[in-house]
DNA sequence: ATTTATCTTGACCGTTTGGTCAGGTTAAAA
DNA sequence: TTTTAACCTGACCAAACGGTCAAGATAAAT
């Protein structure tokens, strides 16, 4: 009956989150899809589509396989949301390649914040490695319209600096595919290069020196701050 | 009894190849193993180890399951053997990479023979990159031994280039990971090509472009040929 | 011609798969 | 307090899985 004991029984369990009208239930929904959708990405990203069994995905989760399925009706449609999600952030990265400033600069960004992307996260670039090595049986509208029209239309950019003589005549598909290769591999063969590296992943320092050498490979090899 | 009798009777099957002491059998069997083996590349660069299913590659090789069991007692041992093969490919492309000549011209000879290698044998990349992406399971000791040795001797070559003023100095593991991963990118990633190509594969030309443009990048890229 | 060794395969087995469901618990609304 | 709606989950199912096997077919050796 003490302030104290009135205090201690209302506090970590009940007290914590009264807020609005069903705040408490729309929090467990959250906290639980967070749960599966984290554990869906790793297991999807370590062995694919078919590969992946709910039965991991909800042992990763820490939540019993049925509920899984409530949340997400089926293996699919949990995959098509993931695919969505790690599509949004690629958008994201998309957008720093904007056409604004000195080529130079741009391709600097870009090529930072694909190789930021792939450290952060990495299992979104492994899920896209997979469903694009299956031939990309789920996103190849997305492939031919969305990204293949903000691909289309940097190619533009750059050979518009190419007219203008800012950089060497190279074909634009070509380096933009040296550049996703090249970023991406740092997500997708992690694994091997952390082989290489005598088992260590690369530590911040070691990651840093790769962006930049890789910056400034492609930069020169364009003919660009030659 | 005729001559004539005799003769078609051990025509059309028995008189094929009376060759040499059990020449039937034998081509019965390798024929039979290299069409299993095959087929099990394929769905196994499609869907990886366990992915893939001994029923769809019986399939796709045009026998019964039972008999791919007969060639190969386990879906493991079918992996590995097929492992063993993409390996030895991938060594024969290694050996170009000698250091008796020109940096430039080494270095061209290796990004064209991994080129070459993607555009000849897709499904042997995809399949490594299954196995890289979930983790190298099964390749972890032949990576960290065979192929760490290979490509710590290439790094020494490399810094010696450097030391010697012949190119930028750029850290060779930078450089190594940028040309395996522009050259793999066109095996492993040849469905999203082919997309941004109006789903066109790449013609030769437009591949023998593709290769000249990596390989120019990547040697200004490092100061070679500039 | 007979034996022997290899090749072939439909049928089958125990396990794992994605997905369902009834019956329960918990928390918000009345 | 009662009702209602949302959340939870062990037990279950049909289909697909890797792998086995017995019985037959074929070709080499005797």
């Amino acid at each position: 009956m003490t302030p104290l004991k009135t205090g201690s029984k209302t506090d970590s369990k009940t007290a914590v989150k009264p807020a609005q009208n069903g705040a408490h239930k729309a929090a467990i929904r959250q906290e639980n899809e967070e749960q599966i959708l984290a554990a869906a990405e790793k297991v999807f990203a370590d062995y694919g589509f078919k590969g992946a069994t709910t039965a991991l995905i909800a042992e990763v989760a820490n939540v019993p396989k049925a509920n899984v399925h409530y949340y997400f009706s089926t293996k699919e449609a949990l995959y098509r949301r993931i695919m969505e999600d790690v599509c949004d952030h690629w958008l994201e990265a998309a957008m720093t390649f904007d056409n604004s400033a000195d080529p130079a600069i741009i391709l600097r960004g870009y090529i930072e914040a694909k190789m930021d992307l792939s450290r952060a996260r990495p299992y979104g670039s492994r899920l896209w490695a997979h469903e694009i090595i299956r031939g990309a049986k789920f996103s190849s509208d997305y492939i031919s319209t969305t990204v293949k029209n903000w691909l289309d239309s940097r190619v533009v950019v750059i050979r518009g600096w190419i007219a203008e003589g800012k950089m060497d005549h190279i074909e634009p598909y070509s380096l933009m595919y040296m550049i996703f290769a090249t970023t991406q591999h740092y997500a997708d063969f992690g694994a091997q290069i952390e082989i290489f590296n005598n088992d260590q992943p690369l530590s911040e320092t070691q990651f840093a020196e790769a962006k930049e050498n890789v910056v400034r490979i492609i930069l020169k090899g364009v003919g660009l701050n030659g």
